[in-house]
RNA sequence: GGGUCGUUAGCUCAGUCCGGUAGAGCAGGGGCCUUUUAAGCCCAGGGCCACAGGUUCGAAUCCUGUACGACCCA
């Protein structure tokens, strides 16, 4: 193992320490108290005459004041932090050792009695310090302060986020902020489930790995099976196996997973991300946007307590009903084009170009109304729901019944991102075979994200699929916008970097 | 894919325009200090200036390329 300087000096006192006869890397820990029960014990006995019985407390050393034949450091654990108040009269040969083999970052079990400092702070006055677990790297843990308006500060924070992204564990362990960002991902995917499962959804698995990927426009990983000698794609989406449960008769299901999808990398994309996808029979798109409303405004309530996001200097409000406005009008208003007015490929790509818009020469029509739409997107600050999509855009929806050149399709925005796409889920066997062939035109045609014909999804929709409305939502988006982060990368434990030597 | 910017000590950053011995704070080491909280004071350390090449008497600094990242555009 190559050490350098700093990681040499705490390795030689590690070899002190155990030469003094104390353990670096003892098995067993004797917690009593968590810091934060520690403190609430004493905040809630600090009247009573009785003298408060003994704690142990355990956690990484986080800060280390010493002012000669008396220290003080704060540990900090999973819940909070207390100041340790070391003496050497009272510690006796373990003080030398805490002063010249202790160093921040290293966890530490500590016993002791509660006590307030002159200075007023609940502490645990140290008779007994052990090492649990020596640090050999220095962590970078900031020292922080209090500002003029009371606000804590941190000095020299560890904030390089390339180191941050590649290095997370020592990013958890010095950022608090961050660690609270991950709690409230966590707590979202599980309001999430926990709200379906309330309301009659049944969660279930389907493959990962699969012969024919479809469900969204998106181009899939492809890997191999060495025994079947069989490519397998890496799902891009899980829709077409959840609606073939609707044929099986389950009204409602659910699945919290990983897609994978092999595009480019940015602080907007990571080639694998989670998404929620559920399908409920007897319902439609209307009947879906009334869930969404419901599902998400019920999920800010839970994980953050409010309807009201703070999202990079705008005022989100999540309260439904959240307004509604056709895919045409929001782009006619957004950018002056009305799309119906320019049915062809070739027609749209000149008005476009006219008004200075990018307009790729080899898109199709529904790329281009695509491409529409994201110069609207960054504007879509509060919920919408834009709805009425061009069929050419959606082969797996429902197209509307006065209209068959649209179908019936929302996408849900929110903080100028798209969160949510949902159809009238199509269950006419013949109208999706003409769609999949549409769409092997359109990969011929060198649209590399057109759908492939899936033989088996027209075959279980052949033995009859309820009629029934379907909604997938980015988890990621959404944690974005709960954790007022603008990089999908603040909301990924370990999103994806290039790798790069240690 | 294109453009702009960045990469200097464990961490946060100066130094680059205008080439001339590698800097600060924190962290770490030695010393003083028995109620501190960005504790304080004194002393001495610590560097492949991302990597490779070029220009030059001389390059962290100028030029070219590469790697990685950030932001903007597609």
């Amino acid at each position: 193992m190559e050490l350098n300087e700093l990681e040499r000096q705490r390795a030689a006192k590690m070899e002190w320490l155990r030469a003094a006869g104390m353990e670096v890397y003892p098995p067993r820990v004797h917690r009593t108290h968590s810091t934060a029960e520690a403190l609430q014990i004493f905040a809630g006995n600090e009247e009573q005459e009785t003298p408060l019985p003994p704690v142990t407390l355990a956690g990484r050393l986080i800060s280390i004041r010493t002012m000669g034949k008396v220290s003080f450091a704060h540990i900090e654990d999973g819940e909070g932090r207390i100041q340790l108040f070391l003496r050497a009269n009272e510690l006796g040969d373990a003080y030398e050792l805490f002063l010249k083999g202790f160093d921040l970052g290293d966890f530490v079990e500590a016993s002791g009695t509660l006590m307030r400092t002159r200075s007023g702070e609940i502490s645990l006055q140290v008779a007994a310090l052990r090492m649990l677990a020596k640090a050999i790297t220095p962590l970078p843990i900031p020292k922080e302060y209090e500002r003029e308006d009371g606000e804590v500060a941190r000095f020299a924070a560890f904030a390089d986020v390339e180191e941050r992204y590649r290095q997370r564990y020592a990013d958890l362990a010095v950022n608090p902020n961050v660690r609270e960002d991950f709690r409230i991902r966590s707590r979202l995917i599980s309001a999430l489930r926990r709200w379906l499962d309330a309301h009659g959804y049944l969660e279930v698995e389907t493959p990962v790995l699969q012969p024919i990927y479809g469900g969204a426009a998106a181009r899939p990983f492809v890997t191999h099976h060495n025994q079947l000698k069989q490519d397998l794609y890496l799902r891009i989406s899980f829709e077409l196996y959840l609606k073939r449960l609707l044929v099986g008769m389950y009204e409602r299901v659910y699945e919290i997973g990983r897609d994978f999808r092999n595009e480019g990398v940015s602080y907007k994309h990571n080639p694998e991300f989670t998404q929620l996808e559920f399908y409920c029979a007897y319902t439609d798109l209307f009947g879906i946007m009334e869930t969404a409303e419901e599902l998400l405004s019920s999920t800010a309530q839970t994980v953050l307590g409010t309807l009201q996001l703070h999202f990079h200097g705008h005022e989100i409000d999540l309260t439904p009903p959240w307004p509604r406005q056709s895919l045409r009008d929001v782009i006619r208003e957004g950018v002056g084009i009305d799309y119906l007015d320019y049915p062809t490929a070739d027609a749209l790509r000149d008005v476009m170009r006219q008004r200075g818009l990018d307009a790729s020469s080899t898109a199709s029509w529904g790329h281009l109304v695509d491409r529409l739409l994201s110069e609207v997107e960054p504007m879509l600050i509060q919920p919408l729901f834009v709805y009425d999509y061009p069929v050419a855009m959606s082969p797996l929806a429902k197209q509307k019944p006065d209209d068959a050149t649209h179908v019936e399709r929302f996408e849900l925005f929110i903080g100028g991102m798209e969160i949510a796409n949902a159809f009238t889920e199509l269950n006419d066997p013949f109208e999706q075979e003409a769609r999949f062939l549409e769409q092997g035109r359109a990969y011929e045609g060198g649209d590399e994200e057109a759908q492939p014909m899936d033989e088996d999804y027209l075959r279980a929709m052949k033995y009859g699929m309820p009629p029934n409305g379907g909604f997938g939502m980015g988890i990621d988006r959404l944690a974005m916008l709960f954790t007022n982060h603008r990089s999908i990368r603040d909301v990924l434990l370990y999103p994806h970097l290039r790798t790069r030597e240690l």
